[in-house]
DNA sequence: GCCGTTTTCGGCCCGACTGTTTTCAGTCG
């Protein structure tokens, strides 16, 4: 059972408290979305998370819900949410999918109407709109008659399900619009906020805040945008579109002198704040995106915030790094002054998982572009070594001795360009894959040669935890094997990575010397971020490396940052910040 | 149902927008 299909039950039950009764139930409800939208968002699969026993990690599970849990996912279904749902027809559910659908509207419509079929309830309920029968009910008229029949055909033709974006696609769609809020002359400052200013692996859809003395005029530039679909919201300091890509985008609109509240609210995480605001509370301080309002005498009085910085400032706070934003300890460790300083993209001084197009007859994908071409690019980036790590030779088309002589060429090329390349150190590796019984899949004696080796899996995904980890632990157990390479396998949007002990691999890398790779690969991205901050508690190293097949995108670096700032790491954790002669140490020992 | 500068009891974010309404309910983020 996946994560989204978990919060959607937990949604469920909310909506179904919402139906039984509002205010008896209203502080469940928010219990149960605000866990929703922990599971939601969790880069962990609450699967792994139960089997564990680590459930009470996402904010908003307690005791209640978590034994909640462990019974959906060991039974498959929950005899309490049976009772929640008891009486309400299945339908109900099924229209709550529908944008604009929320409790209230849904079950009105399917008492009403009686609409008990949840596989017809949606097209039964655009048939009666489409005859004008919703216009003549209570609360219903002309326009939210209309505005039903467009969202069932949204909804029918897929729009707003796509899939998330990879962060660099949403990067790209943002600056287009970015730049084109900006060709107002009412624009003083636009920045993309949400979970792309937090870097989150995947991005749902666009936020932007445009800092302006005119929002009337930016909210008309916005609706105008040459691209969109429709508009969804236009008012006074806000707007929403769809692009015809499907794609929603958000517009928040402030005054220069407030722009910091803005900042602050639509950088989010909902549930930071939330989490900030309650906290501002117990002081006497009431949060928005306007400013801060204080308890006075005679009532609140609002305080206009311009900077971020004062806002977290005033209430006691050191300013919040927006990738840690996801109320997972940050406003505690912010007040009591124990924020890590998280790694920076400077702070990087090499890229160690860079496949070239030398000429090595691997069994996997060679790079585009030659080493003197990588070696270009990472001097452009002011890095001071370089590791090469292209695939091992193929197995299956080559002899042992073809492959001794295919490495021998290769050294000998990378030895030419140490000597004739002063200005960077170069460092002689390789990628081997670990094989399903745990051997590498080139033989011994010809990876003596080497600085170091990543191991990585690309074969036989479909095992169990046990077995994975086994495996992954008997390829990195070779001397010469330093670095996990992408070590979960996942591929956003297309698959899971295994499963691993953690805690083993943890183990094992802390006392022979090994290290995991953050891949910032933009399907990759892995290690995810919440198994980066495990690692970080556990005090194992890592690496940040591009993977780059093509000179261009070792510019990749920034996105692999982002997810170590996620997980929590700091300069100390991540072993390509080392000097050459530090990280060089590292590799012989 | 969750959770903690003080609180293991007694609180629980805040506002924009829309549509159907003469003052508000529902939804969303």
């Amino acid at each position: 059972m996946t994560n989204h299909k978990i919060a959607q039950i937990l949604r469920n039950v909310a909506s179904a408290y919402t139906i039984k009764n509002q205010t008896k139930f209203r502080f469940q409800i928010i219990a149960y979305q605000r866990a929703a939208d922990a599971i939601e968002n969790s880069t962990a699969e609450i699967k792994d998370l139960t089997k564990e026993g680590k459930l009470e990690t996402l904010p908003g599970v307690g005791p209640s819900i978590k034994s909640h849990l462990e019974e959906l996912i060991k039974t498959g279904g929950v005899k309490h949410f049976n009772w929640v749902f008891k009486d309400i027809p299945k339908s109900f559910f099924f229209l709550l999918e529908i944008p604009g659908f929320g409790p209230k509207t849904a079950y009105k419509l399917v008492k009403e109407f009686n609409l008990k079929n949840p596989d017809t309830v949606i097209s039964d309920l655009k048939k009666i709109a489409e005859q004008g029968k919703i216009a003549a009910l209570e609360g219903f008229g002309d326009k939210s008659q209309a505005e039903i029949v467009t969202a069932i055909k949204d909804y029918e033709s897929g729009k707003g399900k796509t899939s998330r974006m990879t962060l660099p696609y949403a990067y790209e769609l943002a600056q287009k619009l970015v730049d084109y809020l900006k060709k107002s002359k009412d624009a003083i400052e636009v920045y993309p906020l949400g979970s792309l200013r937090r870097m989150v692996s995947t991005i749902g859809d666009i936020d932007i805040a445009v800092s302006t003395k005119n929002p009337k005029e930016i909210i008309k530039h916005f609706v105008s945008y040459p691209y969109k679909e429709r508009i969804l919201e236009q008012g006074e300091a806000t707007a929403s579109i769809l692009l015809s890509s499907g794609r929603q985008v958000d517009l928040m609109t402030q005054t220069p002198e407030s722009f910091g509240s803005l900042l602050q609210h639509f950088t989010g995480s909902k549930n930071h704040n939330v989490h900030l605001r309650e906290f501002a509370l117990k002081k006497n301080f009431s949060l928005s995106e306007h400013g801060i309002k204080r308890k006075a005498k005679g009532g609140w009085k609002t305080e206009e915030i311009a900077t971020e910085e004062k806002f977290y400032n005033i209430l006691g706070l050191k300013w919040i790094p927006p990738e840690i934003r996801e109320d997972t300890g940050e406003i505690e460790a912010s007040h009591r002054n124990k924020l890590p300083t998280l790694i920076e993209l400077n702070d990087v001084k090499g890229d160690l998982h860079i496949h070239s197009n030398f000429p090595i007859e691997p069994s996997h994908d060679l790079g585009n572009n030659s080493m003197e071409e990588m070696i270009k690019k990472a001097v452009e980036l002011r890095y001071d070594y370089i590791g090469f790590s292209e695939h091992n030779p193929s197995v299956s088309k080559h002899t042992d001795d073809q492959i001794r002589s295919i490495l021998e060429r290769r050294k000998e090329k990378i030895e030419q360009i140490k000597s004739s390349n002063k200005n960077i150190r170069v460092i002689n590796l390789l990628e081997v894959d670990i094989l399903s019984n745990g051997n590498l899949s080139i033989s011994d004696n010809v990876l003596d040669s080497f600085d170091g080796i990543l191991v990585s899996i690309h074969s036989a995904f479909n095992t169990n935890k046990q077995t994975m980890t086994k495996r992954i632990l008997s390829g990195l157990s070779h001397p010469k094997a330093k670095i996990l390479a992408h070590p979960t396998g996942r591929l956003l949007g297309n698959r899971f990575g295994y499963e691993l002990d953690f805690e083993k691999i943890f183990d094992f890398c802390k006392t022979k010397n090994k290290a995991l790779e953050i891949n910032c690969w933009p399907t990759r991205l892995d290690l995810p971020d919440i198994i980066v901050r495990e690692a970080v508690k556990n005090g194992v190293k890592m690496f940040i490396n591009t993977d780059s097949h093509a000179a261009w995108q070792m510019d990749l670096m920034r996105y692999g940052v982002a997810v170590a700032r996620r997980g929590w790491a700091e300069k100390k954790d991540i072993l390509n910040t080392l000097s050459y002669d530090d990280l060089f140490r590292w590799f012989s020992k």
